[in-house]
DNA sequence: ATCATTGCAAACACTTTGCATACGC
DNA sequence: GCGTATGCAAAGTGTTTGCAATGAT
C-alpha cells in the first residue's frame, strides 16, 4: 500500500487528503488490525506529536460516511475500524483481544432483506481463542 | 411465561430467585425486545421504585456467566440483552432502533473452528431499515 | 481573507467499583 | 447473627461537542 494509492482513494472520495487523513487511512491499510481509537492514536501520535484523538473521531466518521471503512461493534466497550470493504467476517479472540478477518462464502452476505425487513449491510462475528491462544493453552 | 417458570430457571441455575432477579428476567422472557440496561431500570423501577442500575448491572453479569442471557453487540454505545440462547440473527433497524430476531439457518452458527481459531460463540447482525420504517418512507 | 481542518477542554453516556445498608434464612 | 443482595455515590472510560486556533489556497 503505497502513499499514492491512499491519496488517490481520498481524491475519489472527495475528501480533502490532508496529512492527518492521509496517516490514518494509511495505517488502516497497512496493519488491518481492526483498531481502535488508542491504538491508532499511540501509533500515528509519534509522528505527529500534535495528533488528538477528536481528529481521529472526526476523520473515521468521514471514512465511514464515505464508505473507505466500516465500524465494527466486536468489543461491549469500544468501536474499531476496519479498512476492507469486502464482505468477510471477523473473530475476536477473547484472550487476547486480537481481531482477525476471516473470509466467508456465506448467503447471510447476500440477502437483501428478511422478515421483510430492507437490510442495507450486515456483520458476522465469532469468539472464542485464537490459534496462537490456543496452542499457548495446550503446552501449558 | 408465568413468573414459576422463571423460578424454576433460576433455581436450574443456581441463583437464588429473589424479587429483582426474578423480575428482570421475567422482562427479558416476556418482551424479547432485546433491552439495555436504561429499559429495563425505567420499565421494572415503576414496579420496585428502590431498583437501582448496579443491581440491574449486576444482575445481567450472573445471568451471562450463566448462559441464561447473552450480551449484544449490535449499537456502537451500548449492551443489549437477549434471553433466547438458541441459534438465531438479530436485525436493527437503523431508523427506529428496534432490534428483531432473526431465526436463520446457516451454517455460521455451526463453525466449531475457522483458520485455526476455536470459536465457541457468534453473532450475525443485519442492519437496515425495518418493516415499520420502510413502509413509512414509501408513504411519505 | 476565507473556509476547512485541527485541537483543547469540557461535557456526555454507559458501565464499573467501593463500600455501606438492608434483606433473608 | 451471618452471608448475600442491593443501592448510592464516585470513579472510570470511550465518545461527542463547542469553540478557538491553526492551516491552506
Amino acid at each position: 500500500m503505497m502513499k499514492n494509492d491512499v491519496v488517490q482513494l481520498l481524491e475519489e472520495k472527495h475528501i480533502k487528503p490532508s496529512l492527518h487523513r492521509i496517516k490514518i487511512l494509511e495505517y488502516l491499510m497497512v496493519h488491518r488490525n481492526h483498531p481502535n481509537v488508542d491504538m491508532i492514536y499511540k501509533a500515528i501520535g509519534k509522528e505527529i506529536p500534535t495528533l488528538s484523538k477528536t481528529t481521529i473521531y472526526n476523520t473515521l466518521k468521514i471514512f465511514q460516511e464515505s464508505g473507505i471503512v466500516q465500524f465494527l461493534t466486536v468489543e461491549e466497550n469500544e468501536v474499531r475500524f476496519d479498512a476492507t470493504m469486502q464482505h468477510h467476517a471477523h473473530f475476536r479472540c477473547v484472550t487476547c483481544g486480537a481481531v482477525h478477518d476471516i473470509e466467508l462464502s456465506s448467503k447471510v452476505f447476500e440477502m437483501e432483506s428478511v422478515d421483510g425487513h430492507r437490510i442495507t449491510g450486515s456483520q458476522i462475528y465469532f469468539f472464542g481463542h485464537c490459534r496462537d491462544c490456543s496452542q499457548l493453552r495446550v503446552i501449558s
